[in-house]
DNA sequence: AACCCTCCCAACCGCTTTTAC
DNA sequence: GGTAAAAGCGGTTGGGAGGGT
């Protein structure tokens, strides 16, 4: 006997979100707030599950989000949060106001991972990939050239990676060649939190309140410049509301 | 112009964790 | 403490966009 499904399935729309759609649950989200999912799509006069609202507020609708490809800076503090608490996209985001798990896990599988390949690190664990003895020298330098050009042409990838800058102690473990003390180092880490987990580095907390234009301190400001066309929810509220 | 391929990202699925009773 | 429901999370996928042939 399985768990029951989050909703009832049976004439519920899916894929793709209608402007129209967006419109009601923002204004419905806006002028309720979020007691239960499950009751928002049926008070807003959605045919979505609770589920699929709750996704399409977090990652589209949120008034907060920023908008816009990651930066460089973020991007190697992606890769930093990654090698300390593995694919906790949600821990990571938390350090990125604005951006959401979901884009943040996107850009990871896309771009990131591809880069440290490149770059011949093992995108799990961010040590450098074993190759096959015997053939490894020649690989290394068949490799080399094309994958340069590569980094450097396609990619354009930084100098050099960003430095993995870990306390003594995380060093150490990165080093260990067992899975179960990298899991063991998140679990900690997690535990201890993230000011005590970055208080020997580069602070993300300093990362994270400066990276984030300051000067744009109400997030509002931020929604009204995303690229949704709002205007074209003008003539809605008529129709929907 | 037509086709193919790759990339990207929004959205879904199913499992886990948290909360309420 | 046990159970069910709700929320949260991470892996995966489908399809549109864009580039190459």
């Amino acid at each position: 006997m399985g768990r029951q499904p989050c909703c009832e399935k049976i004439g519920l729309k899916r894929g793709p979100w209608t402007i129209e759609e967006d419109h009601k649950l923002m204004n419905f989200i806006l002028n309720n707030g979020i007691q239960c999912w499950r009751l928002v799509p049926k008070l807003a006069g959605l045919m979505r599950c609770g589920k699929s609202c709750r996704l399409r507020w977090i990652n589209y609708l949120r008034p907060d989000l920023k908008r816009g490809a990651l930066s460089e800076a973020e991007e190697d503090m992606i890769i930093k949060l990654h090698s300390q608490l593995g694919n906790r996209w949600s821990k990571i985001a938390a350090h990125f106001p604005g951006r959401t798990d979901n884009e943040i896990k996107n850009h990871w599988n896309t771009r990131i991972k591809k880069k440290l390949k490149l770059l011949g690190l093992d995108p799990l664990t961010h040590k450098p990939i074993e190759q096959p003895d015997h053939h490894k020298n020649d690989d290394i330098k068949q490799n080399d050239s094309s994958e340069k050009e590569e980094i450097n042409g396609k990619l354009e990838l930084p100098e050099t990676l960003p430095s993995l800058d870990f306390p003594e102690e995380q060093q150490n473990i990165q080093n260990s060649t067992s899975s179960s003390s990298l899991d063991e180092m998140n679990e900690s880490n997690l535990e201890m939190g993230s000011n005590e987990l970055f208080q020997n580095s580069d602070t993300l907390e300093t990362f994270s309140s400066d990276m984030y234009n300051p000067g744009l301190e109400d997030p509002f400001q931020n929604w009204i410049g995303s690229p949704i066309h709002w205007n074209l929810f003008g003539n809605l509220d008529e129709n929907f509301l």
